[in-house]
DNA sequence: CTGAAAGCGCTTACAG
DNA sequence: CTGAAAGCGCTTACAG
């Protein structure tokens, strides 16, 4: 396909190839190639477009021009849109983004950096399984570039990106409170990871700040998305065991899905029954009848802060970790 | 990072690195390796973890175990979950991949193919824009494996995998004048490629078969994706000008949200004012009350089918194109 | 102002 | 049954 390599170039422009190596890699003025022979090399690569082979410049620079995506699952509304920023701003600054979704699963997502490591990407960014802790620390012992997006570990000090959640879901339940509900239900996962934590804490808070006495029988936790499908059976039982609830707030965008599909199944209709509001939004929490009021997370903000962090950390010599948190948006719909 | 090199392990296994690479290309046999070298070799590799870089191997072999993949938009549900399948079939057979977005941008995309084949991937699923004709014909030419998706040039004998598009249009439109429709609109986007045009011909031929006739102010052609969001303003003036409709046809699922968002807007309910059906399954279609009646595309077969055939192509010393169907799936719902 | 040469890590034709 | 050596395409320290 290449047809062309740095000789042929060399070749034709009657030069060496160190020569050509040099201008290509914008050192013409530092090596002090003359400007005829500057331009002339130059122009042949032009016309013929010559690229330099990646394999070889990787052998002799370690370099890529590429990056790497790990998120938690790439057919998802928030990480599908996620990847597209990232994948579009990466493709500005010329970089090739791998991605990959874990699913949550602690050995793919291993197995997914390894290949990664070993792909000799340039840069990491990565929606880190509970189980990566040590792959992570092991990262940050190899000095690799790296950002991690959606949450993080506590107890570690890495750049990431996340937004804050505590913040979203301690609003949203204040404003439930605010509208009078007093049993507010919160359907979360089965999950040690901080974001799902941190929600939980900012429910916990808003409801105790509120005066109202948290009741952890309230608190509804799903396994992971559940391939058998008994996620459904085990919502739908949590639903009509509380018959007193007066508000859900589901804590991610597929629970909200979720939750919308056993409610109505349940023949029950919001707000009229009880009120509904979830984390992340959806062209179906938008247009449903009545809207879904959400805890949005600003997709491209994130995404761009992400790929914009990495960057920075790939150039810089040395950084101390960077950590960002973006502040959620809530969008008040009909459903509460 | 990958401390150790075929050098290294051939230092400790006291063998040249020729044996050593013997050995890991699984030609040891072949070769005529001793089965002590070789499994001394082994467990060497085994215990330093060592994998090959990818760079001398690329540098030489020219091969990558890596994918491009092109679809129009990761952040949308029907690609996103395609890139999901496939990123998980190619992960399961030791690929990685590369994956981009055309967003429908004819230089954007002729430049990510360029990428992809300087990136040396070892194979293509390109979801081709209009102008990338030429371009796929250059990658026949260089006898690259590749297929298309979703949509493919009628006048190239390529391999692809799409969905069989006329039949879904044409068993919709058919099952709207089955149950009594008959001002049927078309809602589809300006797009001069095979799968619309398909869509369209699906819709017509149903018409005229059914003895109604085909009204061409009846189709209302959007453009793709306009950014100012003009579409909203244009689909509703179409609506409000042809009020005598009766049923509503949307040709993919944006178009599908578009048109709910649009005519609930407008006050109209359906399927009491008129029918309402789209291309594509979607949360929204699934959930929404009433439930949108769709042609569902089967993603994961359709991923599936894509995967396999580049797989096989890409192993194939040589091969007829290949090109493959898959027959829509109708769900019906409560939207007629 | 420019070039010859080493070396990144691998595979494989050739030799023995 | 195993190894020395060439060469894939590049970058860069060194020499002049």
């Amino acid at each position: 396909m290449n047809k062309f390599s740095l000789k042929d170039i060399a070749i034709e422009a009657g030069v060496s190839i160190t020569t050509v190596s040099f201008v290509l890699n914008g050192k013409a003025k530092e090596k002090r190639i003359s400007n005829r022979v500057t331009e002339k090399i130059k122009k042949i690569i032009a016309a013929r477009n010559y690229k330099p082979n990646v394999f070889g410049r990787g052998l002799r620079t370690g370099k890529t021009t590429t990056l790497g995506l790990i998120v938690e699952d790439i057919g998802n509304f928030f990480f599908g849109n996620v990847a597209k920023t990232i994948e579009l701003a990466a493709y500005r600054k010329g970089y090739k983004v791998i991605f990959t979704s874990t699913d949550n699963d602690d050995p793919k997502a291993k197995d997914l950096l390894t290949m990664l490591k070993h792909q000799q990407v340039d840069g990491f960014i990565i929606t880190p399984t509970e189980g990566m802790r040590d792959a992570i620390i092991q990262l940050q012992k190899e000095k690799k570039s790296f950002v991690l997006f959606d949450r993080f570990f506590p107890d570690l000090n890495t750049s990431y990106v996340v937004l804050d959640n505590f913040s979203g879901a301690y609003d949203m339940t204040c404003h439930l409170v605010s509208k009078g509900y007093k049993k507010i239900a919160f359907v979360t996962i089965n999950s040690n990871m901080i974001q799902m934590k941190e929600r939980l804490e900012g429910y916990k808070a808003a409801i105790k700040r509120s005066g109202l006495v948290f009741d952890k029988t309230l608190v509804c936790s799903l396994p992971f998305l559940s391939v058998n499908g008994s996620d459904f059976e085990t919502l739908k039982s949590f639903i009509l065991t509380h018959n007193d609830i007066d508000a859900i707030f589901f804590a991610t965008n597929y629970l909200g899905i979720l939750g919308i599909d056993c409610l109505s199944s349940l023949g029950l209709s919001f707000p009229g029954d009880l009120a509904v509001t979830s984390f992340d939004d959806h062209d179906l929490f938008r247009l449903y009848k009545p809207g879904i009021t959400v805890v949005a997370q600003p997709i491209e903000k994130l995404a761009n802060e992400a790929i914009d962090l990495l960057l920075h950390l790939m150039e810089a010599e040395y950084s101390e970790p960077v950590q960002i948190r973006i502040p959620p948006e809530l969008i008040f719909r009909g459903s509460e």
